[in-house]
DNA sequence: TACCAGGTGTGGC
DNA sequence: GCCACACATGGT
């Protein structure tokens, strides 16, 4: 196991986790964190101002945590739009994670309609149940894992009627993933509709997240309720606005928002003016 | 007890 | 194309 640092200024473990970008990951008794990606784990935890990292795999977890990224310039360039002053401040600590593409299918296909806590529940008892034992934890089961499950053994997880989608979606995967397109964002989301289970929203989530492809702008209840007005009254309608508007950085500017009106129960576009 | 949660699929128009 | 509605599950 490797050991290395990174600077906390823009790195707060907490925010990064708990921001719902990420589902796989659990508090450790020592006051840190450990997060799960694929077959992977890392070790987090803060001392002063530098953030601990302990993993077999520093490499990946060097790209995953997006450490070559220059957040401050983000926060920086985002805390212009006077909207998003209050929300950038409150978790200009986060970071938004290079996540596995297939593990990002799956896991947001899991999150629709759904909550958080219970969304972490149910990854954890696919992992567990098909994953690999990697010694002391389970790794993300790989799609010849996952394809081995009835639709009546995913409701038995708690999936509930989320289970026909993976099970539809794990065998129209391959097809999909030969037709991404990095440079080409919306030929991208277009083509993970195709999946079952995957509507705008979530293939909004998979870009983002799996594809790190920052011109992006989930809209899921939070956003909405934070971002909706009498004009922007619909999700495509707030969705098609706010990618125009921050462009490139859409995507960090959708994290700190959402993670503001979640912590905070915000319930209106006036909340956050409000600050 | 209704309502909510990082919404989507389906059928009717 | 848009709209209304159903939908598993667990928490409040």
């Amino acid at each position: 196991m490797r050991t290395w640092t990174a600077d906390a200024e823009f790195f707060d473990i907490k925010q990064t986790l708990e921001c719902g970008q990420v589902f796989r990951f659990k508090k450790t008794d020592d006051g840190g964190y450990v997060i799960h990606s694929l077959d992977k784990r890392c070790f987090l935890r803060k001392e002063g101002d530098k953030i601990i990292l302990s993993s077999d795999d520093e490499d990946y977890f060097r790209n995953y945590f997006d450490l070559d990224t220059d957040y401050g310039a983000i926060t920086s360039r985002l805390s212009a739009f006077p909207e998003l002053t209050a929300a950038v401040n409150f978790g200009k600590g986060i970071r938004i994670l290079r996540q596995d593409f297939y593990e990002a299918v799956f896991s947001f296909i899991v999150s629709a309609n759904n909550n958080i806590g219970r969304i972490k529940g149910i990854i954890e008892r696919l992992c567990d149940v098909y994953g690999t034992d990697c010694g002391g934890y389970h790794a993300f089961p790989k799609a010849d894992q996952l394809s081995l499950a009835t639709v009546e053994q995913l409701k038995q997880l708690g999936l509930g009627y989320r289970a026909q989608y993976i099970y539809d979606s794990v065998r129209e995967f391959p097809s999909v993933a030969a037709g991404i397109d990095l440079t080409d964002a919306d030929k991208t989301h277009k083509k993970l509709l195709e999946l079952k289970g995957v509507g705008p929203k979530v293939a909004d989530c998979i870009v983002l997240f799996g594809l790190h492809i920052t011109r992006s702008y989930p809209v899921d209840t939070w956003i909405f309720k934070a971002n909706a007005t009498d004009a922007l009254n619909t999700p495509q309608k707030v969705r098609d606005y706010f990618l125009s508007r921050y462009g490139e950085d859409a995507g960090f500017a959708q994290q700190y928002v959402f993670y503001y009106a979640r912590e905070n129960r915000i319930s209106s576009t006036a909340d956050i003016k409000a600050g």
